[in-house]
DNA sequence: CCATATATTATGTATATGCATGTATAATGG
DNA sequence: CCATTATACATGCATATACATAATATATGG
């Protein structure tokens, strides 16, 4: 067995395993049913998503909704752009410190949200259905661990 | 409780059991982890895990990649394209049918992939550890059974 | 054999994502 | 009080992702 041979072996057992590409995998898969169900709100399930957590808790800063999405700041300073663009949410800068910009909610964004949600529930229902809720059961807290992974530490 | 109240109670509820958002999140985190560790590599993850698949079944089609990679036909047109400017694979049309372009790992992808794996096993062995083996155990499988469930019959 | 339908890949446009870097503001040390 | 450092957000660049549509080639029905 030469180099060649070896190297795909190896590879070949890694891919059937490999935690970031499975999870990409099932990312990408339950991302396509909820967006093909969401699309006539005309909203993508990622910003219905950002919605819905500005909407638990806004007033927000772009930093605390870069964490509470698991993201990097400098892409939420780019999702929002559309979001804001179509008035669902508002932007105005903290008068204690002007480098923060907070990030509200605005009735727009609320009736947006209210009409989503409906097709959110079947989006959801059919997720969860064909999966069957015993994959689902292991699968939400399996995945609210690994969303709290954090960065590495390379050593 | 008005309307307004009644949305944000709904939507609250929803956005901690909504398995897409908490899909895409655990893929962001993942990602994040591997990425790093990989980073020596000059070479993204998702760069790694299409190597990998391409290396165990070229030469194969574009359809088949986008298949086997759970993405649009035309995702995979564009993400190959950096990885041929590298070198690491090639196209060539098929013989039997012009339409066709057929994929293959390169000598020079098959080093790459080669000098990848050491490093992602950093990664997956990281990953694996702070999640824990019983999370692990679980949710392989799941994602598995996530990455399966196609198109949606919206009814 | 030709017209139409179907299949395969590419391109236009838009969002999603993150690193390196830039800019403005705040905090801190002397 | 000022110089340095740290923080918060934005921008340049590159990849990731998908829908609508186009371009090309094959298949099929008459």
């Amino acid at each position: 067995m030469d180099d060649r041979q070896l190297t795909s072996e190896l590879a070949a057992q890694a891919v059937e395993v490999c935690l970031c590409f499975h999870a990409r995998k099932a990312s990408r898969a339950i991302t396509q049913v909820f967006d093909h169900i969401l699309a006539p709100t005309g909203l993508r399930t990622t910003q219905i998503s950002l919605l819905m957590v500005v909407n638990a808790r806004s007033p927000l800063r772009v930093g605390d909704l870069a964490d509470a999405l698991v993201t990097d700041s400098t892409t939420v300073s780019r999702t929002i752009k559309p979001l804001i663009k179509s008035g669902f949410i508002s932007e105005m800068p903290d008068k204690q410190d002007r480098r923060v910009k907070l990030i509200t909610l605005t009735d727009s964004g609320r009736a947006a949200l209210e009409r989503a949600l409906p097709l959110w529930q079947t989006a959801q229902s059919q997720v969860a259905k064909r999966l069957g809720s015993g994959v689902v059961q292991t699968l939400l807290p399996a995945l609210e661990s690994a969303a709290q992974l954090g960065p590495s530490d390379i050593v």
